[in-house]
DNA sequence: ACGGCTCTAAAACGAACGCTCTACCCACTA
DNA sequence: TAGTGGGTAGAGCGTTCGTTTTAGAGCCGT
């Protein structure tokens, strides 16, 4: 690498292929393309990642898992109640959403729908990242006092509804799925109080 | 055709590429497949489709939007309260789910995905086609005495939160998500009486 | 100055892509 | 019987795909 300061040619792959599947997924992103806007060159993509494709892809979802988790975690840091912090969650979505004009949303999600039961490397990986996520609301809930399986399967919900909400919001660009899904997440977790 | 009593060309193409976009999205899907999987040829498929694979694929994105809305309105029908209705749609995916080997998730999500922000028809058709599901949810639950402004809200989340417990069953290969989402929708659907 | 190492550069492989084109089959009407 | 037109058949266009290969640049300790 030219300077031990900037970032390193692995990384900068990881990332842009990490973007490019959150726009279009898997199968439409190709390794030039990627080459191409990581400005690194196609011998590089493979020196770092002899695997291919597949192993690349399988790091950037990673790579998306650790996005995801830190978006979480922070905003679930910040507030104390639980329905809140599920609230802010969703703003955090919404506005990162509309920002980039309503074409980065779940950094994962497609890529894990196009390979499921079809690619087990990313369908593993991201299952992972899922589990994660869900850690980590569960940890909150149960921080907050809420019993154990009730955490557990509330976490569930969280993750999927904001998901779903995500999704939805993305292909009609509009931040109305994600505000309303953060209203009834907190109303459903504060009914377990 | 050979019969008028046996499916036509065009609908055993619209029928294949539905299938094949359900499972591995738009992108990964070849035309060449899809001539193949119909058992058709490249020239049927042009001779239908001028318009090529965006066009076809609008078209797939219709018949999804009317399989999952059939599906949908049964369960909806079949059930009074609508609460226990919602568990019935959620019990209904995560059958179909795990019939299929956890291949046939929701027809359009992942094509949905992929185009949103880069194909408009795609995406337009993707917005149609969860409308008219939020719109059968919200007319259930207005016969069923709710608010407009609180049925329509509902609606969302509720279509929203099946989407992601499906995606969710799909990657883990497992009923889990969609049984506890169908539990919390109730809950919190019953909370609004 | 040196061999040894990591990393970059670019050409080229066969296969598959979306799409176009021409020829043909065949039920139908005149 | 000749013609008409919807539908089928498949070769082949140029391009891009994932991948392999070969060569070389830049830096290291000795």
């Amino acid at each position: 690498m030219a300077t031990k300061h900037e970032i390193g040619t692995r990384e900068r792959i990881v990332r842009a292929t990490s973007r490019l599947m959150q726009r279009q997924g898997y199968g439409a992103t190709g390794l030039k393309e990627i080459s191409r806007e990581a400005e690194a060159t196609l011998g590089s993509v493979y020196h770092f990642f002899p695997g291919g494709k597949r192993e690349l892809a399988v790091e950037a979802i990673h790579h998306g898992d650790r996005e995801f988790a830190e978006l979480l975690r922070t905003a679930l840091e910040r507030v104390d109640d639980p329905g809140e912090a599920i609230i802010a969650c969703a703003r955090e979505l919404a506005s990162g959403l509309r920002e980039s004009g309503w074409l980065d949303g779940c950094p994962i999600t497609t890529a894990a729908l196009e390979s499921a039961g079809l690619v087990p490397d990313i369908q593993r990986a991201a299952e992972e990242a899922f589990e994660n996520w869900r850690t980590l609301v569960r940890d909150k809930l149960r921080r907050c006092g809420f019993a154990e399986d009730v955490a557990h399967d509330l976490a569930h919900t969280v993750i999927n509804t904001l998901e779903g909400a995500e999704m939805s919001a993305q292909v009609s660009q509009s931040e109305a799925p994600l505000e309303i899904a953060g209203r009834h997440l907190a109303r459903l977790i504060d009914s377990y109080r």
